[in-house]
DNA sequence: TGAGTTGCGCGAAACGTTTCGGATTGCCAT
DNA sequence: ATGGCAATCCGAAACGTTTCGCGCAACTCA
């Protein structure tokens, strides 16, 4: 393989002048800069950047840890990454947790092991994201979702507020018994989706009866469950609000196995968005988040969190900053059955828009 | 940030031997091994990585290209990359090329730079795919599609038989007037899928028509023109084949703005299965790829490559692997209308069976 | 008892860069 | 002619590992 001292020989020049102009470091003169320039180019030489990172002492890697690559909404973070990512000359490394803790764990000292520059997060339990060793190891930006008493920096979207409005356009569409099937609720986005529904019941002065409180664990099979159990109630809901993409659709396969329509009988409205949704029987209506945005936005506070690191430039003060989610209204929600019996109760019906995307 | 000398201070052994314990070797007494481990253990110790790849010549990482991170059945992929790289201690750095080739160039030279050991790659043009200086930077194993007179080691999915098969169906429900939306044709994977179900036409002795065939480029919004075009013809197909999953949905797009009911005027089947497919209105039937075990498989390839090539065992024989793909009949998919009139053609009609996920 | 063998542990030279300080040159002002 | 000062260029020491070969002690066997 080429080293660097193979182009010094053909140009014949010193290894440092070879360094200096591929980091294009001013000093060395224009004649030389060529010279070096056509070997380099002569020999197809391309320099050893694992040699280098262990000079410098700087790998230029990111490491990025999902729950579960699978989702399509993790799939639009990574995109989000990589390609801010590239733009500044880093690359990610990427690993998968299964959702399993002890997995997450070994990756993690993994990419301590490889000395990536940061990592990304999206924790599967908070007892690793509090973890200060693990803090110390690295510069860390978490996303998606955040212990409850975090403290660090991190990118989420406004669950509370999103989930908040879904319960008013739910309430505002005349429903009364509205059910929830809920993530996990040991970190930030489960527990928060969970919050800002029971606020918006709340407001209205809707009770929240515990059978229409549900955890389907973010899987799809558990939410497949809690939507049979739901629908099987002496008194079913005639709402439900779900709190991510998998969960949307093991609830809809429930509704099929019962053969009870949407929204004809049930409406339901979907945490994440997604291409799909607009195909749905019916279209979907959902709260999107930003997931592109929330991966652009994650690396650029990591690079800032690095930068700031080698003193170069800035400060650098832990924040959570949030982006907005926004509600898309489709098919999937309407008023109440009977819709007669209760439309009085509803004075917003008429003034929702529909999304036509 | 400590070193092996750190260990080695503290163990009050020398660094070779700190060595052989992290790396297992025999040759070192029981006692030492101790000392060692527990001198680790006090300083939460961690090999530094970059410096072993560059002296053992050898990063255990390989490099993933990837042509569109959004895509569901590339997410999938990642998911067999990652699971099988993991459990052979190997990182994957992972790249978006975006459909776009000089992008593309531009990644592999930096995976180069990496040291990476290897890459697999899903090439978004033929040139880069037999570019011999790319080849012999490092070993290669393609996946999902190749070049047509590709050598070289690849997994790929039988997409001319399946496409046959799916052509066969449709004939077997009594459509005659057939239309294909394919993918770009200058790969494996948009050509046999075109090849074959030419060839299942072929067989059946049906025209096949030059408006019936158009080229969707496996982008949503061209495959959604294609629809429309294909759908105002003065004699519309009765079936449409959907090259991959995006198309799929552009297609069903356009049914959708032109209300053109599926599968009462116009039946569609679609490449590429997801989870999604199965709540779509209509469920759709699909020809679905083993594509997690795409990824396992290109991994295990690969990591065979680098062994032989370290000398330690077996022998390389370029090799195209192809996995089966299966169709999944569900309600896209139906007797053409009016069905009366051609019923007496279709003699399979009452044979095919339903599949229910 | 002495030579050969084995097992264990260590020192030091790589791996391919970057970078620091010093050496060389040319030029200008004195 | 001489000293001083830029502007270039170079040698060599790191960075944190692995690994080769050597030394030393303890056995084994005649």
């Amino acid at each position: 393989m080429l080293t660097i001292r193979d182009v010094a020989r053909l140009a014949d020049v010193s290894v440092a002048t070879v360094s200096a102009v591929i980091n294009g470091k001013s000093g060395v003169s224009d004649k030389l800069v060529q010279r070096v320039q056509r070997a380099m180019e002569a020999l197809d030489y391309h320099p050893n950047h694992v040699a280098r990172s262990l000079k410098v002492r700087q790998t230029n890697t990111i490491g990025m840890m999902i729950p579960d690559v699978t989702n399509p909404f993790f799939a639009d973070v990574m995109h989000g990454v990589e390609g801010e990512a590239r733009r500044n000359n880093y690359s990610v490394i990427f690993c998968n947790a299964d959702e399993d803790p002890e997995l997450e764990r070994r990756q993690l000292s993994m990419l301590f092991s490889r000395r990536v520059d940061g990592v990304l997060l999206a924790p599967t339990d908070s007892r690793v994201a509090q973890d200060r060793l693990i803090n110390r190891r690295f510069p860390l930006v978490f996303f998606d979702r955040i212990p409850t008493d975090f403290a660090g920096t991190a990118v989420v979207t406004d669950n509370f507020e999103a989930s908040r409005q879904a319960a008013r356009h739910l309430i505002g569409l005349g429903h009364r018994r509205i059910a929830i099937i809920t993530g996990r609720l040991n970190l930030s986005n489960g527990l928060q989706r969970l919050e800002g529904f029971r606020r918006g019941l709340q407001e209205a002065n809707l009770p929240f009866p515990e059978a229409y409180l549900r955890c389907g664990e973010f899987q799809l099979e558990t939410a497949h469950e809690c939507g049979l159990d739901l629908m099987r109630l002496a008194e079913p809901p005639t709402a439900v609000f779900c709190c991510n993409n998998k969960m949307t659709l093991g609830l809809m396969r429930a509704l099929g196995d019962l053969r009870i329509p949407c929204p004809e009988r049930v409406s339901v409205l979907g945490f994440d968005d997604f291409d799909w949704a607009v195909n749905f029987s019916p279209r979907l209506t959902t709260v999107a988040q930003p997931s592109y945005q929330v991966g652009k936005k994650a690396v650029e506070l990591l690079l800032n969190k690095l930068r700031v690191e080698k003193g170069s430039e800035g400060t650098d003060h832990d924040m959570i900053v949030t982006l907005k989610c926004e509600l898309r209204v489709r098919d999937s929600t309407a008023p109440p059955y009977p819709a007669a019996r209760e439309k009085r109760d509803s004075r917003k019906v008429s003034t929702v828009k529909r999304s036509s995307r």
